[in-house]
DNA sequence: GCAGTCACGGAAAGCGTTTTCCGTTGTGAG
DNA sequence: CTCACAACGGAAAACGCTTTCCGTGACTGC
């Protein structure tokens, strides 16, 4: 009456390789071999001790496996953005490029707090992970980890750190205010003023640079009363209208620190009667979808590339990881997305 | 002429037990107990293995520990959502809860793609976690986690499973279409119109079901055509308020499930001289302070309390893994963040 | 002074793999 | 028919820790 069946039994936890060996009549050491594809084994054999394996659902400790000396095959992530705005395209790149080579991913939030991310460095050390990426805010560069005097990869994604030896990946902020520039320039723009964030924060400086840059080019200068800058909110887009439509009424062109500012500075000038982009043009930085896209008429606008900077954060580390040397600052280009506050790509002839 | 000093020599790697027995001069259990707190020693050996311990940064790995027998202190989060808007609240707090246990997380980002997630599953089994929570969009139910036969805990947090038995927790978007309507109510509006996301999604129906109840406890009624569904975009705010306006000229409120439908709205009313809040109040949902902050006048919104949503599922899965029982969906209350869409609180009395 | 108790700390057996090293067996050649 | 040599697969050590079980020595009480 009981069930005698050949029904596999797993009297308690996961089945372990001494169950396949048992159930497939062979040792230990052989079934690692065959799942493995190690040692000298028959073909036969194989095959025979695969087929058990699997019928029995037999998943292979990964702790009992990095504890016999393997790669862990295990990184730590330390994020110290809790807005998350930037973070999560990095993020996901980063995951894009470890889940392609089955690496796993610690994920720690630090939140900014210097203890939590003691913590947790501490235990990605005992976890012995094989490297850590460090993302978050890039406002103001951070301190480089400390490792409690283990020698571990690191790299920064998207995180600055003070010491610029530091291997770390940045959007090249400097080229996408030149793509801006450009742009302006080629739509025969030559009267651009540049409403921008936080004089002090070093992406604004570089994207101001890059606008001056691409300017000068097209022979034109970028004074600095022409450069307003200010917090990255609609807000300040609002105010800076009416500063600029005061201050130069022969303004065609703002370029605009971020996104959030772009749309403040359409908005307000919408609502003064300023046609845009026939009578002023506006280009925004982040591609930030939901503001860019929504905004009337849609920002044209530079992108960061950020998915794309978190996949090559990912396969540095793993260069690193393999014992490549990698290190310093490198810098990402960016890219234009063109939608209509500049006008159409059509006109690009009229410069 | 070599250094003879006493500094710790770590020839290959991390120190182990062994390492600090024999600069201890003591045996391997012995350690052990000193820094576990196990065993019977004296208050003395423990503290000299202490010492040592200390001085040799000696760092127990948790690989070593986890085969051993014990808790592996690991749960593995499986997020679905690429976008992030929601998840990534959700997720901070689940961490909350986790770094106050020293719990580490494997994150797994399935991007939808259930192969993806197959491997996922089948790495986060392999690494022997503890539990899964499961969390990303909740527009369409999700099929429940293919475990491969084994037994782990599982929550699903601000994600939704076909069958409504597995452990869920949700917002409560009834209580906030509820607060919205009360909210509205008290400040004398009665002429409610209701502009909304897709009419299949649950929250939609759910938020339309809240508002409904509470005007109902007003003597108001919330007529199916005064119900407007359509996409989550701006630009939906703005045709809807083309319609109101030329259907029903005597709104004074209007309910938006979400803040960008919201901002389209305000924007709207405002490029057409509607006054908000005196002439018609706004309600939003969500409270995406990106934008709700933004609008002007900023908006009064529903908030879900993603955040502590997290927090609560970090809570239930340790419940589970503790062996106690959890099931079914579970509603997490909204709440009403006033800003001035709505005409300050110290209107309330008006009505 | 002697047995009986403790307090202390060491030896050793796991935990689930991988990997090295050997002992079989079967084959072909001499 | 024997020998050498592959080919195959098993035994056992190792990975770094926890934990159980014991052996020691020092203390108590008589």
């Amino acid at each position: 009456m009981a069930m005698l069946g050949r029904r596999p039994v797993r009297p308690s936890g996961p089945v372990t390789i001494h169950d396949v060996a048992k159930a497939a009549q062979v040792s230990l050491s052989t079934v690692s071999k065959a799942l493995n594809g190690t040692g000298q084994l028959r073909e036969e054999t194989r095959d025979m001790v695969r087929r058990v394996a699997e019928e029995l659902r037999f998943r292979p400790s990964e702790i009992a496996r990095s504890l016999s000396g393997r790669q862990r095959r295990t990184i730590g992530l330390i994020s110290s953005d809790h807005h998350g705005r930037f973070s999560l395209p990095v993020l996901e790149g980063i995951q894009d490029t470890l889940d392609a080579e089955s690496i796993s991913v610690f994920l720690c939030n630090a939140a900014g707090d210097p203890e939590r991310e003691r913590q947790h460095i501490h235990s990605l050390l005992a976890n012995r992970v094989d490297g850590i990426i460090v993302t978050g805010t890039r406002a103001t560069p951070r301190h480089p980890l400390n490792l409690e005097g283990e020698h571990l990869p690191v790299f920064y994604a998207f995180s600055r750190v003070v010491d610029p030896d530091y291997p770390c990946l940045l959007p090249d902020d400097r080229g996408g205010g030149q793509l801006a520039g450009e742009h302006l320039c080629r739509l025969g723009r030559s009267h651009v003023v540049h409403v921008t964030g936080p004089a002090h924060v070093e992406a604004v400086q570089h994207r101001r640079q890059g606008l001056e840059h691409a300017l000068a080019e097209h022979g034109l200068a970028l004074p600095p009363e022409r450069v307003l800058t200010g917090s990255w909110s609609e807000a300040w887009g609002h105010e800076a209208v009416d500063r600029i439509l005061a201050a130069w009424p022969s303004t065609d062109a703002i370029f605009c620190g971020n996104d959030q500012i772009a749309r403040g500075v359409v908005d307000a000038l919408r609502a003064r009667g300023v046609r845009v982009p026939a009578d002023i043009a506006v280009v925004g930085f982040d591609n930030w979808e939901i503001i860019a896209a929504a905004t009337r008429p849609p920002l044209t606008t530079v992108d960061m590339n950020l998915h794309e900077l978190g996949r090559q954060a990912g396969l540095q580390l793993l260069t690193m990881i393999d014992g490549g040397e990698v290190r310093g600052v490198q810098r990402l280009p960016c890219s234009l997305v063109v939608r209509e506050s500049c006008g159409g790509q059509m006109s690009q002839n009229r410069g």
